[in-house]
DNA sequence: AATGAATGAGTGTTCATTCAT
DNA sequence: TATGAATGAACACTCATTCAT
């Protein structure tokens, strides 16, 4: 009970380049923590394991959603970036390729998953997200790698798709989410040979999410 | 003991005989409600709507995560009744319609679906669910429907990926989820003239779920 | 996430530095509070009574046993303490003093006094208690003072003997355990070496009891 | 136990004979759930344990408080009578015998120990309880067989000191009681005349304290 | 700038009490 | 008359957020 804090006169003062450092490691230890929680881990144990003070996190982040929504940017963007990697790939396998490397990096980085398609909604990110899916779709198009009928669209929802695999997976090292991209990218395949029917055409519009029913319900 | 609970004198008392359908209007409120604000909705919340007080949800359900646990029971029930109307199916069709069924039934019924999965785990509705699955896949290959590679856990990760396209869709009445089971279909279909590599062979072990990550039956 | 909760304008913030006092007043604010109320008093009027918010105690403690315990570990802390001051009393009536002084402590820290004796169990304070008791009987043997069969167990039973007077008495003032130990005392005493001073008059009068205190405060 | 009536072969309608039986059981399980749980047990597990309905039990007793009453009053009468039949006892031990038999009924009968010397208060049994304890004391005097100042607020004092030692060995089958009145008995002995029979060896093991009777820890 | 003590709204849960059957 | 379903006030406890130091 009887709380030791005892003042430290000699502590080092943090450096500017400190703080830099020190805001690197909150949005990697939140990453860690939301993985390993769920997003309602509190921000004090993030604060706790990032070895910063709470006031500190509260000064990065207006909120504990602008925290998740940096992280959500963050890993957004390392999308967009394997996106453009593979943008011009000559052989028309750059979607493919895209899509396992995205939902590897999404398989190690979960903290977030649990709002990623959802949050951003229609955010300038998601848009260029979609943006290089269309690009990388229609590149398939080109080399005849893809039905003729497959949509930037269909990209989106196969990461939601996915995500889904991740979400039931969370807290194993089980990668079921391989042999269900392998299966679903048969499915993406151009094949003249079978269809019985024609896809049921695109209806997705802009997701509506009740931005405040998430969060701490609590 | 001396409680001094007044009564609410304006609300009429339920009669003994709606005790049946007091719990059948919970249950389905309880669904609606876990549907639109998520698993943390308060119980309070559901109980407000289905005009009943607090104290009787609890007479019925020993906690928040027995109350869920209901949905869970009740959804995967029906999921398996699916199936096992069409394990005699004639052409071959019938996992392609419990697939399609199934998925119809859960993008109505969302309450419980992020917790659908993974809570069950090892319960003996999972085993008879992943059974059935397995009766269909028999006699899609039987008929020559589908790969010959293709397992019945390939069916069950093709549920928790549709999962992840309702959960990213919830409040909305989009359903994506539709045209990308066509897909997967596609890819799920035997197809002689196509496969550019084997699949990735199953890994999934049992699902590690982290208990106490969910929800907070404190 | 969005916890809109509204910081009370009104009440200015405890400073930093008044941690400490806060401490103190907490557990202060307890031992009245359980004193008046039982320990069935609620911690909502604990913090309300000592001026702080709820967090505040929880803060502290990590629930309200934690809380109870502090109570009682510094009330057991102060009859080893006045114990330790009697061990060395040259004329064999340490023990007596020792008696006199504890009873007239818990006279006036009823808080925890239900738990004293039971809550304690076989924790090491509740040794250390039982040891000093034996060294006061030991003393007072060889002083001839007591009855040379009594033991340290008496002396711990005539200390829960006097807790229940002191139960009885709650909320009055009325110190009829003051003239009862004098009788036990007698009892106590060798039966040669007799009676050294008149019993305490008889103080009893109404007990007052607060009916509506007790119950479930709950 | 139902009695004789002819054997009844439609529905057996309740005999008022047997509602008779439930109060007496009613009380017998209340005294039985208090004594084990405390008086924290809940209404609903007497009427459990009873095997009434729950409206039964406030058909008799308005509430929770007149339950305790009753059983508090019952309790009274049997002292009361202990008193009553020792209150001509011809050799001057009357009161020493109704102490040790009080202790022993107090000691079997634990349930409502907790309010049984504070609740009473100032009503017409306790009246008729010092009355008793005052004739008790009265011909004690007259075979000098107590000190001359004794009262018989001493002998109700003495109850509740007793009732200290019942409360912090409850749940143990330990008699610590029965030693330290034989102590206390001492004390109240004419000095001259002094002890009839040895101390009751000290039996008191552990404690075994029943820790889910203990506050709500929740 | 960084810290962490303080705050209190909100949530799960219990249980005395009522009253329609 | 007996039953037990229904009710909701009350309580322990958590955690996002603020702000004095």
């Amino acid at each position: 009970m009887s709380n030791n804090s005892a003042p430290n006169p000699s502590r080092p003062r943090k450096l500017r380049a400190d703080a830099e450092a020190n805001l690197d490691r909150i949005i990697d230890v939140a990453e860690a923590v939301f993985a390993e929680h769920g997003l309602d881990a509190s921000i004090d144990l993030v604060a706790k394991r990032a070895g910063v003070g709470l006031g500190t996190i509260y000064r990065r982040f207006a909120n504990k959603d602008a925290l998740v929504a940096e992280l959500i940017d963050r890993l957004l963007a390392e999308t967009i970036a394997i996106a453009e990697r593979h943008l011009h790939d000559t052989h028309g396998d750059g979607l493919t390729r895209y899509l396992y490397e995205v939902c590897e990096l999404l398989s190690t980085k979960r903290g977030a998953l649990a709002r990623l398609w959802s949050d951003a909604a229609n955010g300038p990110m998601i848009t260029r997200s979609r943006e290089v899916q269309q690009q990388l779709v229609a590149n398939a198009h080109r080399h005849g790698a893809i039905r003729a009928d497959l949509t930037g669209e269909d990209v989106a929802v196969a990461l939601w798709s996915i995500h889904g695999i991740l979400d039931v997976t969370r807290g194993s090292t089980v990668n079921a989410w391989r042999r269900q991209l392998d299966l679903l990218l048969l499915g993406f395949a151009d094949n003249t040979a079978i269809p019985t029917h024609p896809l049921t055409p695109a209806a997705m519009t802009a997701i509506i999410t009740n931005k405040s029913d998430r969060g701490n319900a609590r």
